[in-house]
RNA sequence: GCGGCAUUGGUGAAGUGGUUAACACGCUAGUUUGUGGCACUAGUAUGCAAGGGUUCGAUUCCCUUAUACCGCCCCA
């Protein structure tokens, strides 16, 4: 048997409905804050996500999907949808009108271990919002999330924010860190010695040194930043509370990808303990210019879809979904199928959720499936039916039975559904 | 990439080096040839992830591969 690649899975009965459902709460959302829907390949050239996404990040390193194509091109399947839509709103020049906002939904690449919540291919539904550098952006898009959350069920939703700051105060600061650690680095392990140099804002969220002394006495970020950048800071704070989101600051909050400044956020749920976060983002305000775009600043963030998902399930969170057939039609021989296919043709015209029975089976087999679909109606047609036009169409709930015109039919519907 | 643990039907699973792999749900058919969801009866893995090895014999022991889950790493 042909089995599945690890760390991919597919979606279909029960899980395949809640995506869905997922994803169109999301559109819903994203629609009322008035940003627009954007498609771009999975596969994109790899320099993209190396300079996007950074050359020394974990992504880029190990994670991603390379591959050579056959005009000996190197090119990457997307490891995560930022730098795709930069790299699409650069190139079509998007940025002709700001500010621009623009929501993405679809699978994302990573070559990692699967585990639950984590898989090689997860989906997310992301947010780009570009051309507002006011912190008055970073409350929207917050959130917008906060509210897409809460709106699924998930009520006790916490965000985790943290500022790094702008290029200047994050160079001031990794000189600080590194002065802090480096006399001591032996005490560290390997993983972190290779951070000092080349990513030393990682060392403070290792999770195999995180009780050394030295992690406590560690310079904070945010006594690096600016006046401006403390302001803005401050002015997100500020928002986050006009619009009564729960957040936590957590300085030690770094993201793995170095496209990041300021703003940088994570939405946890707190009720779920094991699975982390279900999103986050922040502020990016040089990567269209790194990527050889205009000098635009943006912010944004990503969900993943599949741990969402998980935590409505963990938490037994009922969605308000209605699977049910409208009508049922039930033949009682193949005999009456002429008929029905023309009736079932026209309520479905009409707008109604309606099937009908294919089968050979016998009533009981028949009535059997009806229960499977909990149709609203059903309507049982045979020779009566097909020779005097009147139809009864039998309430599933109460068990009632009417008798109606064919003509009539819609009308009863429209009054009773 | 490293370490641990697991993999039996459509599903949940019991089980053993030796003729027919338990039980439950589901599904199919019948009792019931135009009214079901109950009940009863019957059927439902030529097979125990895949391949190889040990053995007189393996689903059960060993190896390899694949996948799931957990920890590390990292992230959504």
């Amino acid at each position: 048997m042909i089995q599945k690649l690890k760390g991919t899975y597919d979606v279909y009965g029960d899980l395949s409905i809640k995506h869905n459902y997922v994803k169109k709460l999301f559109e819903e959302i994203c629609s009322n804050y008035n940003y627009n829907y954007i498609e771009t390949p999975l596969i994109e050239r790899s320099e993209l996500f190396h300079r996007g996404v950074g050359e020394t990040t974990d992504i880029v390193t190990k994670e991603t999907y390379d591959f050579v194509d056959r005009g000996n091109r190197n090119n990457t399947i997307r490891p995560e949808g930022t730098a795709g839509v930069a790299r699409a709103v650069i190139e079509n020049k998007l940025y002709n009108t700001l500010p621009l906002k623009l929501y993405y939904m679809g699978s994302m690449f990573r070559y990692e271990r699967p585990q639950k919540g984590r898989y090689r291919e997860l989906r997310q539904l992301g947010i780009e919002l570009y051309g507002v550098d006011n912190p008055i952006s970073d409350a929207e898009v917050i959130s917008l999330g906060v509210n897409f959350l809460n709106e699924l069920g998930l009520k006790n939703i916490t965000v985790k924010i943290n500022c790094l700051g702008g290029i200047e105060t994050r160079k001031k600061y990794k000189e600080a860190l590194i002065n802090h650690f480096k006399n001591n680095i032996d005490e560290f392990c390997d993983d972190c010695k290779e951070r000092l140099e080349k990513n030393p804002l990682r060392i403070l969220d290792c999770k195999v040194d995180n009780k050394n002394k030295l992690m406590k006495s560690a310079p904070s970020i945010l006594d690096f930043l600016t006046k401006e950048e403390k302001e803005n800071f401050d002015k997100v704070k500020k928002y986050l509370d006009v619009l009564d989101i729960k957040y936590v600051i957590d300085n030690t909050l770094v993201r793995g990808l170095d496209y990041y400044t300021n703003l940088v956020f994570e939405f946890i749920s707190d009720d779920v303990d094991d699975i982390g976060s279900i999103g986050g983002g922040g502020r990016y305000d040089n990567l269209l210019k790194s990527l050889g775009g205009p000098d635009i600043p943006s912010v944004g963030f990503a969900f993943g879809m599949d741990r969402v998902v998980s935590v409505l399930a963990s938490l037994e969170i009922k969605l308000p979904i209605n699977n049910d057939l409208d009508v049922y039609i039930l033949n009682i021989s193949e005999k009456e199928f002429n008929y029905s296919i023309e009736l079932l043709q026209n309520l479905r015209m009409c707008g109604y959720r309606a099937d009908m029975d294919l089968s050979n089976k016998n009533m009981k087999g028949k009535f059997k499936e009806v229960d499977r679909y909990n149709s609203k109606y059903i309507i049982i047609i045979g020779e009566d039916e097909v020779k005097t036009g009147i139809l009864t169409i039998k309430d599933n709930i109460t068990k009632e039975e009417t008798k109606v015109n064919y003509d009539d039919l819609i009308d009863f519907l429209d009054t009773n559904v």
